[in-house]
RNA sequence: GGAUCGGUAGUUCAGUUGGUUAGAAUGCCGCCCUGUCACGGCGGAGGUCGCGGGUUCGAGUCCCGUCCGGUCCGCCA
């Protein structure tokens, strides 16, 4: 070995001892004829004091950052303690030292506050993984994958690996594809996630499985997105949803605890999508705070809106209101002191093309009992006291309110929510709140195509009573202006999504486990018998041998992580990621192939 | 596919209305320093202002194009 102890263990009760240490050179602080060098490895920084003569050594080899050294001397108290260090109480005088690799000058320096951007970290990734930060990060991410195993393995849960050479199938996510050198023109494709071959192990009777793996999506990128990403992916057999739904509640519970030392000991609550549509205006709202939408004039799900609130819209005669398909408000507490300055910032902030709205009304509630709006044009003093107290405002809340097109009115609204949450501070990094948000509608309206896609994929399950409706009745869409009427389109999912501070961070869904149903589901989402058996068949057939109910779910592994680390950028949780076009800069991958290769897989090249 | 912000010293950034020799901090190099731990002091080196074109007497600065990067929308069952 290298050496007797690492740097990050050494203490008092070590004084005396003599030691040998191996390291990376921190930094290097001379005095004449003595020179102090802090030693860092994994596990900490251990101060060498290199004395009058070994200074005269160091001057003729000379030491530079990110040197890897080894030394050997003796553990001396320190005259000077540093007590913001573990190691602060001792230091190494040495008495031997050996340049084990020399180091060229780092592109950036290796500290917690590093001078280097994040193309170059990507860049050097080797050097940035030193970083204490980053490796922080790191180690958070091993300590969340041993808890879940920890778990996952104490509840009968196996490890079994599934293949990442697959077909690539129809619906959802582009697929990464392989091209096949044995079968000229054919292509592997890489797996969006295991999800049939873990309900085929559900048939083979392994009815506990898990699996810490790899998925591969190619689509655009996000700071939280990566095109390869890791899942905790899990099935179970002979479940109904409340068996998932406690086994996993259970399995975030003890991640929290593992990893953050959380007690999470407040029941994990549950939302409806349709009542989180309505509440929050998303489908993975943010619970830390408050500020719920206010339904003003809008129909959705059935849903009309509040009728006083219409009458007071009519009365003023504000076109941009008793035109609006949806009205929706929020109160945004303590807030009515806003400068025009304030507010117009905001208007101009919904007016951003990502949010897409034409503008903004607002009603101050002030504190004395006044109220001031945007609109004063339209509402007397009256109206607006109304209007507040069909919002649910109080003195010294600041109403904001939207009008529009019912999708994106929502959307707006939910985002704005976020936004004033986030301004005042009411989604602390430390707070964590859990949600489980369920019945999903199983099918989405695909405009484009006139036919239904699946909402989460398809081979989730109807709800137990809305089998029948699926069974029942004919899938086609015969009057798309009002697809909203077809039968299929209130069908609920037996589906699931975990939400931890309005991010997604897991979903499954009990699935079909009959052909007969799955045969539906394919034809349902425009596949004939024929396409249905050529992509699927394998399936199908499995189920004809006695498939056991069974359901499932995956959580977003380097999302979990992240928000766990307080981090917005999942990047931050990966060894070695990609850039936001996907692309490896430490290796500058991809890259191009040549002629021989591209011969072999009997591919010709069109750019 | 679209929107938006950025690209100036090794690095992070500043750079006024288009006008003299493009600055700061940090890092790097040299000298001094026996208790530092963000050491300190003195000195020094370091620039194709992303790239191409244009306007102008004159462009880091204005215009057009392009490449690269960040963030977001679409997309992501």
């Amino acid at each position: 070995m290298y050496r007797s102890h690492t740097c990050g263990e050494l203490r008092e009760s070590n004084i005396g001892q003599e030691v040998t240490l191996a390291g990376w050179v921190q930094t290097v602080r001379k005095f004449g004829s003595i020179t102090f060098i802090d030693l860092r490895d994994r596990y900490g920084i251990t101060q060498l004091l290199f004395g009058e003569t070994l200074n005269k050594e160091l001057d003729e080899q000379p030491l530079g950052r990110e040197f890897v050294i080894q030394v050997s001397g003796n553990v001396l108290e320190r005259t000077n303690k540093n007590p913001n260090i573990p190691t602060g109480d001792i230091e190494i005088e040495v008495s031997k030292f050996n340049i084990l690799n020399k180091a060229v000058t780092p592109p950036f320096t290796i500290q917690d506050d590093t001078d280097g951007g994040d193309d170059l970290r990507m860049k050097f990734r080797y050097l940035d993984l030193r970083r204490n930060a980053v490796k922080r990060n790191i180690e958070l991410r091993y300590a969340v994958n041993r808890s879940a195993r920890n778990y996952l393995h104490e509840n009968h849960f196996m490890d079994i690996e599934t293949p990442f050479l697959i077909k690539s199938t129809p619906e959802g996510a582009r697929d990464f594809v392989v091209p096949s050198r044995m079968n000229p023109g054919q292509f592997y494709a890489l797996p969006q996630s295991p999800q049939t071959f873990k309900q085929l192990l559900m048939v083979s009777g392994y009815d506990r499985y898990y699996q810490v793996v790899k998925c591969f999506r190619d689509e655009d990128l996000r700071a939280d997105r990566q095109p390869e990403f890791t899942q905790i992916d899990c099935e179970m057999s002979f479940v109904a949803q409340e068996d998932i739904l406690q086994m996993f509640e259970g399995l975030i519970k003890r991640i929290f605890k593992d990893v953050k030392g959380i007690d999470y000991t407040d029941e994990v609550e549950r939302m409806s999508w349709n009542d989180a549509m309505l509440r929050y205006g998303n489908d993975k709202p943010d619970i830390r705070f408050g500020m719920e939408l206010v339904n003003l004039k809008t129909v959705f799900e059935g849903e009309s809106g509040n009728l006083a609130a219409q009458a007071i819209f009519e009365a003023s005669g504000f076109k941009v209101l008793t035109e609006a398909e949806t009205v929706l408000a929020i109160s945004v507490p303590g807030c009515s002191e806003y400068t025009r300055k304030q507010t117009d910032e905001l208007t101009e902030w919904v007016k951003r093309p990502q949010i897409g709205m034409n503008g903004l009304i607002f009603i101050k509630c002030n504190a004395d009992g006044t109220f001031k709006s945007s609109a004063d044009k339209f509402f007397d003093e009256e109206k607006l006291k109304n209007l507040a107290a069909i919002c649910g405002a109080k003195a010294g809340d600041l109403i904001l309110i939207l009008a529009g097109r019912e999708e994106r009115t929502r959307k707006a609204t939910s985002e704005l929510r976020l936004e004033m949450g986030e301004r005042l501070g009411m989604r602390r990094k430390d707070e964590f709140k859990l949600l489980w948000v369920l019945d999903f509608p199983l099918f989405e309206y695909a405009e484009e195509e006139n036919r239904w896609v699946a909402r989460h994929h398809p081979f989730t399950s109807p709800k137990p009573d809305h089998i029948p409706v699926m069974i029942g009745n004919d899938p086609a869409i015969k009057d798309a202006a009002n697809y909203l009427s077809h039968p299929y389109a209130n069908i609920k999912a037996n589906a699931y999504d975990m939400v931890l501070n309005g991010n997604e961070i897991g979903g499954g869904s009990i699935r079909i486990y009959q052909r007969e149903l799955q045969e539906k589901m394919f034809d349902a989402l425009g596949m004939s018998k024929e396409e249905a058996q050529h992509k699927f068949g394998f399936l199908l057939g499995a189920f004809e041998y006695g498939a056991p109910p069974h359901g499932g779910i995956a959580f977003g592994f380097d999302r979990l992580c992240a928000i766990l680390g307080g981090s917005e950028s999942i990047r931050d949780f990966i060894a070695f990621p990609k850039n936001n076009s996907g692309r490896d800069v430490m290796l500058d991958a991809p890259a191009s192939i040549d002629d021989k290769q591209l011969n072999e897989l009997s591919i010709t090249l069109s750019v």
